[in-house]
Order: C-alpha cells, then structure tokens, then sequence
DNA sequence: CATGAATGAGCCTTCATTCAT
DNA sequence: TATGAATGAAGGCTCATTCAT
C-alpha cells in the first residue's frame, strides 16, 4: 500500500510542468496560453496535469514561488558581506547577474505578466509583496548601515532609498523583457556609479 | 452627405468608451473584463461599442495610444528649461507628478498590464517601444547636456544613464500600483539627491 | 404636396440596388453579403436601402422576381414559333443564349443561391416554383404537340418529358455557375439532337 | 498511450454528429442552422461537437465527403456491364435510385445547399468539383463506348454528352428538392429513352 | 427624403475542469 | 495512476433593423 512513485518521482512530475508552464506562459502570456499548451509542452496528458495541480491559477502561483524561491537564494549568497555599500553593490550585481543571463529570459518575460496578474488576483499579489518586501528591506538594512557609517546621506529616508534602488532593478528587468538585446552591463555601472558617488563626478584615475 | 453627428459628439464618445475601458480593464485587467463590463461602464450598447473601436484589441491601443500622449504632453512642460540638470529634474518631476495624482490610479495599474500584454501583442509593443523610445531619448539628451557642462560623469554612456533613470521611474510605477499607499514624496528626493550628487555626502549646504 | 421625386426615380433607385444585391450576392452569397456590403456597392446610405426595400429578404426577393421576369420574356420571344419541335428547340436555344451570356454571369451564380434558399423560405419557394412551373409548362405543351404530330414518342408522360427537358436545363446552369469556362455550345448541340432524334444514329443527310 | 475510447467509438460519434448536421441543415440551412441545433439533435454537448470538427465549416464538408462516397459507391456496382449503353443505364438508374429512396432527402436538400456553398467556398467547391469530374468523367467514358460501336451519334462531343446527361441528372435532383412529390419514374423512362433512341420514334410494341 | 448612430439578439468558438474507464 | 472524452459557461463579434435628427 505504499505509493507506487517516490516523493521525488511527484516533486520531478511538478517541476516538469512548471517548466513547461513558463516556456508556454512566457511565450503567450497566462491568458492565451492554455492548459493544452502546457501538457503539450510538458508531454503530459490533460489529466496528469491536473493530478499534481488544482487549476491553472495554482500553476501559476506555483510559478510565482519557484521564481521567489530563487530571488530568496540571491540573499543568501550576499548576506555575508561586511561593508555595506560592498553589500548593496553585492545585491545589485546578483540581481543583474541573473536578469541578464539568457537562461533567465523567459523568467523575465513572466516577470511581467506576473506584475498584471497581481493586480487582479489576490493570491498573486500576496506572494508577490511578501517577496518585493523581503527585497527591499534587505536593502534597507544596508542603507541602514551605509548611511550610519557615513556612505549615504542620512537625510533621505532608508526606506525610501530601498524603494528607489529597487524600483530601478524592477524597471531594468521591464526594458529588458522588452528589449532583450539592451546592454546592460553600462546601465549596472550606472547603478553601481550611484551608489559609490562615481556618478556626479568625473573619475579621478580609470579604473 | 452630411455626418448626422458632430465631430465632437464622436470623438466624445470614443472617450467615454476609452473611459470605461480605463475603469474596467484597470479594475479586472485585459483578459478578465469583457467587452459587456465596458459597455455597461459607459452606458452603452454593446454594438455601439463596436461602431467606435473594431475590436477589443483596438480599446487596449486606444488606451496605450492616450496613454503615450499624455506622456508626450510631459516633454512640452519641460522642454524649455536651461540647465540640462533642471532639465532632468523638471522631467523627473513631472513624471512622478503625473503618477503620484490620485486620477492616476487607473493608468498606473493599466501600465503594467499593457507591460505584460506588448510581450505578446506586436502591435501593443511597437506604441509602447517609440513611446518609451522617445522618453529615454530626451532624458539621454539632457544627459548629454550635463556631462559637457560636467555635472555628470562622462565615463558613464548616455544611454545607459538614460535607461537607469528611466528605469527606476518605470519601476516606481510598478510599485506605486502594488502598493498605491507608498510615500513617492521620499522616494523622489531620492532620485534628485541621485541626480544632484546629494546621495553620498550629507548636505554641508542648501543649493 | 406631389411626391419630390418621380415614379421613374423611385424605381430606378429600386433598379440600382437590386444591381449592387445581384453584384453582392453573387460575390458573397446571401447570408454573407451585408446589407452595408449593398449599400456601400450602390453608393447610398444604409437608410436608404430601408427605404425602397423593407428588409434583406425583401432585395433577394426582388432579385428573384426581376429573373423570373426575364425568364418570362424568352416566352414572348419563342411562343410564335409553328412546329412544336422547332419551338422547343427555339426555347432551349433561348434559354441556353441567356445562360451563356457573359452578363449572366452573377444572375447564374445567383440562381444556385436562390435554389437552396427556397428550401428555407417559403416565399421564395412560392415564387421559384410558380417560375418553374410555368417553364414546364410552356415546354409540356411544346411537346404535346410534338407528340401529336408524332414527333415524339407519346408513350412518355409529356410532362415528364417538360420535367427531363427542364432539369437539364438548370443542370447545365449549374455546372457552368462552378465552371464558367465551359463550352456550353457542345452541349446544346446534344440536346437539340436528343430533342431532334440525331442523338443515337450517324446523321444520315443534313437537317 | 493508448485511447480510452475505442476507434470504432470514435468513429460512431462524428457519424453521429454529421447525421444531426445533415438533419438540422437539410430543415434549415447552412446559415441557420447553428451549432447549438446540431448538438441537441445529437444529443451532446456543444464542446462534444467541437471535439470532432474543428469548425462549422468541417462539418459541412464532412458531409460533403461522405456524399461524394456514397456516390462513388455508385460507380462501383455499375463499372462492371459489358454492353456500354447498358453501362450507362445502369449508371442513371443507380443515380436516381439513390435519389428517389426516401431516405435520400435530406441529402438532396442538402446537394442544394452545397451547390450555392461552393460558389463561396473554395474548399467545398473543390471537393465539388472533383466528386462531378468523377462522375461526368466515367459517363464520358461509356459514351465513347457506345459511340464506338455505333449506338451514339459521333458527331456529338463525348464530353458534351456526357455534360448533359450529368446536368440532367444534378437537373432531376433540384427539381425533386424542391417538390419531393414528384414521379421520377416517368421521368426516369425519359432519360432512358433519349439514350436508347426511344424518344423519337413510336414504341413498335409495348413493354 | 436622407443619414448613419445606436441597438441587442444571437452565433461561433474556446477552454478550464471533471470524471468514467 | 493515467487518460482524454465530455461538459458547459462565457466571450468576442456581427449584422439586420430602427429612428432621432
């Protein structure tokens, strides 16, 4: 009476149809696709689909944590840092890094249905805001920091920094969604140049 | 031979239609408000929907449409200043204006589906990439101005300033519709103390 | 307070759109022709349509009894004619002459339409069968004839043989309404020579 | 893998599907008839219908492929005389068999329905064409037959013969559309007796 | 008489979801 | 467990017709 398939055997069924959810969504959006693309996608019949998902609303929230499980792992990769600003610079270099590498585009691309679907679908939203929250106050803490060792103006408020330094990642991932071929690694330079105070001033020496 | 109507009756009511659309679409998205939702926003006859716009897609590109020139409008206000850094300022300005006005609600959530929808809609896509085109064209002219008068780094591109900067505006939209209680006031010192060079160092004195 | 516009101006408006319906039809069929595909091939206002002609089923019935008259004049033309058999062939030579000619074209093509729209409408059912009823029954009386000069054999039903006459007839109008390019002057020459008596043996000396 | 359903279960429903499209477009039409009337007089739901056909559109020429076989059907329990008259005899007398079963009205209604759907349907006119070039081809060649041996006028295009018995045929179909009561038997005998020569001439003795 | 804006019933089609096998 | 046939609600859109101007 023990189940025929092993836990992994379902966790491996689940990813497969994720994946074949974010090549399908990716490509027509939540609404155009259909759930016949996925299982098509995914080489599945209809049924199996729905074996390991109660409808398409829990695929794509499904999705929604996979692609806020993997930001989450960006933190712990850069939480180590001592210096502040190094952290921040940290943070934004790991969040670029992964924008930009092409492994990521359709993720990107959900991205951006994901921002609509927010909009109109509680669950989503939830998900959503409980991530962007986790992000920015990360980044408010090394503000935080920055700003008491001096590095950021104390007069803007840490949140509000967070919320600016955030947004921006936020608009970078839009127009590269949209423009894929953008080169982002000047607009990182930029970013980072902002942060450091290279941003007003001519460089003393090259870098 | 005569239209039985003014021309202003008929534009006037393409707006109400775009009007209702603003409210529906921004309430349930693209996907889930129906051409019925619209129609009984605007007190109209479903048919005579269609006697303005030739298909729902059609509304959507209204909208984007309205949208883009509204945008336009932006650049008029500013165009005139002197100082490429006020220059900057002013547009900035204008544009977290813009998105901050409570009669902006709908608009700023319609942005971000119409985000989503131009990544499967050509037509969406090409309104949208001239319209942000343009925008981050002026902003990258301004750029221009200031790094010859060395306000700004010259090392950094142009363009690539252009799109930070546009970016993090496009990415304050997106945060500002999740969470439409957000301070924008705080968040837009940030972005001037960013452009001015008064990130870094506390202020020592008033500009 | 007499009428603004003659009698002659009325029915010629009547005229034209019927022409536009005939072109309209022909090109589209009946129910995928719109009544503003008419309007717009007449060069007239929607309302206008309205106004000489009470509905859509009102124009295709006007179309029909417009052919049924033409169909009748080839009776005036042929009905002088002394011997039965000569008037037969007088009749079919008429008839054929019409059907080939090029102007004909959407007429024939409107004839197909019209047959199996009589299967749906009673009106226009009413009106097709007291056309072809006369038709037969022109040709029955040819044939009674024939037969009582011993032209025909008059062990077959006269109006059989009207029915035979007349069904080949429309056949042949239906297979040049899908092939237009037809030579339809071999086929008359088989029916006059099934009519004359040259259809099995060689022809022995010319008629 | 394997279906759930057998092959034959398969099959057996769009049968199914197309019988209830022959009945509700033989009462009311192609363009009256809707879907939602073919899935009652199926008895299944409207997505059923739509599991088999893809369109409205492939259901008319599903029917319009079954006619054309069951009219194949024809060529092969005649193709075997000897005697090339007889061949086409037995030709005609299959054809109107068919015709005047009982069960075959539908089916005659719904000739006439295709006839005037070919005209505006490429697809439908060209499955048309080839069903009738079948036809007036094998008719064609029973006529060169019987003209070898002497029992058909020489004189007389083979392809015009064989144009004008068709039409004559296709001629008795509509006339029985459109009157289902009328004797086909006498005109039955017509036919026949223009082919065998008995149309001219008195009977020498009576059958 | 003429115009064309407005109406609204109705149709084809799609698709998420269920469930018998 | 897996399959895919079946369901049926719902939506975009068309178009004949009306009628205020």
């Amino acid at each position: 009476m023990s189940p025929k398939v092993s836990e992994k055997h379902l966790e491996d069924r689940r990813q497969q149809i994720l994946d074949a959810a974010l090549t399908s969504f990716s490509r027509k959006g939540f609404h155009q696709a259909t759930i016949e693309d996925i299982r098509l996608e995914a080489g599945l019949s209809r049924g199996a689909v729905y074996h390991y998902f109660k409808s398409k609303e829990d695929i794509i929230d499904g999705l929604r944590q996979r692609s806020a499980n993997e930001t989450d792992s960006i933190f712990a990769d850069v939480a180590e840092i001592e210096d502040p600003i190094d952290n921040l610079i940290a943070l934004v270099d790991a969040t670029l890094d992964r924008m930009i590498d092409p492994a990521s585009l359709a993720a990107n691309r959900l991205a951006l249905f994901l921002w609509g679907e927010s909009l109109v679908n509680q669950r989503i939203m939830h998900g959503q805001l409980s991530s962007v929250g986790a992000y920015r106050h990360t980044v408010e803490a090394c503000v935080r920091g920055a700003q008491a060792r001096g590095y950021i103006n104390s007069d803007l408020e840490p949140s509000a920094i967070a919320l600016a330094i955030t947004a921006a990642l936020f608009g970078l991932q839009q127009q590269l969604s949209w423009e894929p071929d953008l080169d982002m690694s000047m607009a990182r330079r930029v970013l980072i140049a902002m942060l450091t105070g290279d941003f007003r001033k001519e460089r003393a020496a090259p870098i």
